[in-house]
DNA sequence: GGCATTTATAGACTGCCGTATGATAATTCA
DNA sequence: TGAATTATCATACGGCAGTCTATAAATGCC
């Protein structure tokens, strides 16, 4: 949003804004992403039209927004501080991610959606929600490298996507993803 | 699109269908898949709206008819018969892939999002598309595990996802497909 | 207080989607 | 030939998206 607040003129109305936010999420929540229109939306938060445009330019970045400030989505950092095996980290920080993705699948499906028609909105659900996972894998990939869990000559960059790439890949084909598959991914990885 | 043809009533003009299809993907080759509207593809085959509606339900399916159809996507099955080394042909198919990826990017994103919303669609441009590429994978690991070039308890199934992932991976987050990594993928796989 | 600046609101506008309707055309069957 | 069936066409409809305009409201600055 990087929001720049200009110091003079009519300061914007937070509360339109937080309103805007929970009634889209949820709706989205509620009856699906695509059956929520953005009408809707500033009908239900009591809102013009135009302040919603004001704010964001797509139906696909105001729910972006509200999944990530109001639905608790932040993933926890498996701690390298402690001796469990990295595979067993691995594994336990996948399912994690597992249990959001069967809670979240329909929303995140529209992510990935809007993300191929909006190239804008495709680098921020990047930034905001790939990234941060498969740092979190890379890190702990290399860490396991260097406590001589894993291979030194394994292919850390390409082993992030491996990893992302198998449950995106069951994601977006519409495909479960189940628990059991995070204990196959650090077995074969850790083998 | 199961035609079930019925003997009796008027029958479907099929000219009707091959301009719908080829103005819907020159259309969309020259534009981009959003920047084309139902309307413009009507017009610009000069039929009624409703014909249209009579054969495909979305503009997704009429594009993806189209696009398999009139583009020539098809793979070429690696050569299991041939004395080539497995990791060569597996890096070879992918490279082919990744050529058709280059050139089709932005279609098949297209594909994948409408895929999201609308799951009919995501099962035919999974039957269609997904599955026999990934089909072909499977098979030449098969053989490469019979041939001893591939360790015995390697787990295929992870493995397909695994390297089917990786690009689709980097596909729906806008990131380039080199050709190389069509070697790493290999090498790694049978490493 | 007057002014520039910014936001908010209501409403209108164009274009498109998906559906519906009524009329007409092309074909098979009895 | 006439009835039944299905396809096509032109047209219209309600709903939504995204943009735009005119007007009012809230703030900082002089």
């Amino acid at each position: 949003m990087s929001q720049e607040k200009s110091s003079v003129g009519r300061p914007k109305n937070e509360a339109a804004s937080t309103a805007l936010k929970e009634v889209a999420l949820n709706l989205v929540m509620q009856k699906g992403y695509d059956a929520v229109s953005i009408t809707e939306i500033v009908n239900g938060a009591g809102v013009s039209r135009q302040t919603l445009y004001n704010r964001w330019a797509t139906k696909a970045e105001l729910v972006l927004d509200a999944f990530f400030e109001l639905a608790n989505r932040r993933v926890e950092m498996p701690d390298l501080k402690s001796q469990t095996s990295r595979q067993t980290l691995l594994s336990d920080f996948l399912k994690q991610i597992f249990l959001h993705l069967e809670k979240d699948g329909d929303s995140l499906g529209s992510f990935v959606s809007a993300a191929q028609s909006d190239h804008d909105f495709r680098e921020k659900f990047y930034t905001r929600f790939v990234a941060p996972r498969a740092d979190i894998v890379r890190k702990l990939l290399k860490d396991a490298q260097s406590r001589g869990e894993l291979a030194p000559d394994k292919n850390i960059e390409l082993w992030t996507a491996f990893i992302h790439g198998a449950f995106w890949y069951r994601l977006i084909n519409g495909q479960p993803i189940p628990q059991d598959l995070a204990n196959e991914i650090a077995e074969e990885v850790f083998r």
